[in-house]
DNA sequence: TTGCGTGCAAAGGTTTTGCATGGCA
DNA sequence: TGCCATGCAAAACCTTTGCACGCAA
């Protein structure tokens, strides 16, 4: 049995995380803006932390194609246990859907092809309503 | 303009991916199956050619929670267009799944919440038929 | 012969680990 | 006072890059 101290740091990362929520970050990211805010938090202490949060499923962790090491984000899946999530690939927003639809297909997939879907890890990625449309606009095709 | 010659490397990482269609692999796994069948590769051309393979859309790539490093995984995007995969997060079989509901499903989440799927990396993550019933028997929660 | 392919060595990153110190309860 | 937390330094990895040599065409 391990127990738990209440310390500036965990404290700090679990608020930089929630005010971080619509958008996911780095380690680099979060150790950079307690740096730049004066007080500063060793990289270790920051994957530690981040470690239990995963653990307790507090945030998620993910790899994006762009990104220069894992991506962080918040979303408390006591909260997130009944929808799924959209990941745009072009701006990183992470959109939580209510959708019957959805929970249909969970269904669906688990009566007709015996499988069973982990919402927690499953994200559909692609591109938000946004930069879908920016896209048509510029004639950007990336 | 680049060429492109055809070399025995080439040739067997091709053929290693194509062997293991059915699980992921990692660099690691492809090193030492060339090392031990007395055909050494070195890990950078390794890395280049899946480099390669990924941009000409022959497989995938992908991070795994207990894996160390990227995983790869054959699978010809240009027959795999028109479905979605399921991956097993305890056994690592990739399952391609023809069906109906899918794609309504794609065409719902766009034209009623706006946003694009991408097929291509979107990946359903939960347990497999075989892993589930497994579960049951042996009463392991994992 | 030309130019891409190969693989060693080294560099650049990210993440983890060991350990002495610091801080919570 | 007990532990846990912290953070520096170092290690362990994964992946990329530079470069000389090898090999396909």
């Amino acid at each position: 049995m391990s127990n738990s101290y209440k310390t500036k740091q965990k404290d700090a990362v679990l608020k930089y995380m929630i005010d971080h929520k619509d958008s996911h970050v780095t380690v680099n990211q979060i150790s950079d803006s307690f740096a730049e805010n004066g007080t500063p938090v060793g990289v270790t202490t920051i994957y530690r932390h981040l470690e239990k949060l995963l653990e307790e499923g507090f945030i998620r962790k993910y790899t994006v194609d762009g990104a220069t090491g894992a991506c962080f984000q918040y979303a408390d899946n006591r909260q997130c246990r009944e929808h799924f999530h959209l990941m745009c690939e072009k701006c990183g927003c992470l959109i939580h859907l209510e959708c019957s639809h959805l929970n249909e297909l969970s269904q669906h997939i688990f009566s007709e092809h015996g499988f069973q879907i982990n919402p927690f890890r499953t994200v559909f990625y692609g591109k938000c309503k946004t930069c879908f449309d920016d896209e048509k606009k510029t004639g950007d095709t990336l």
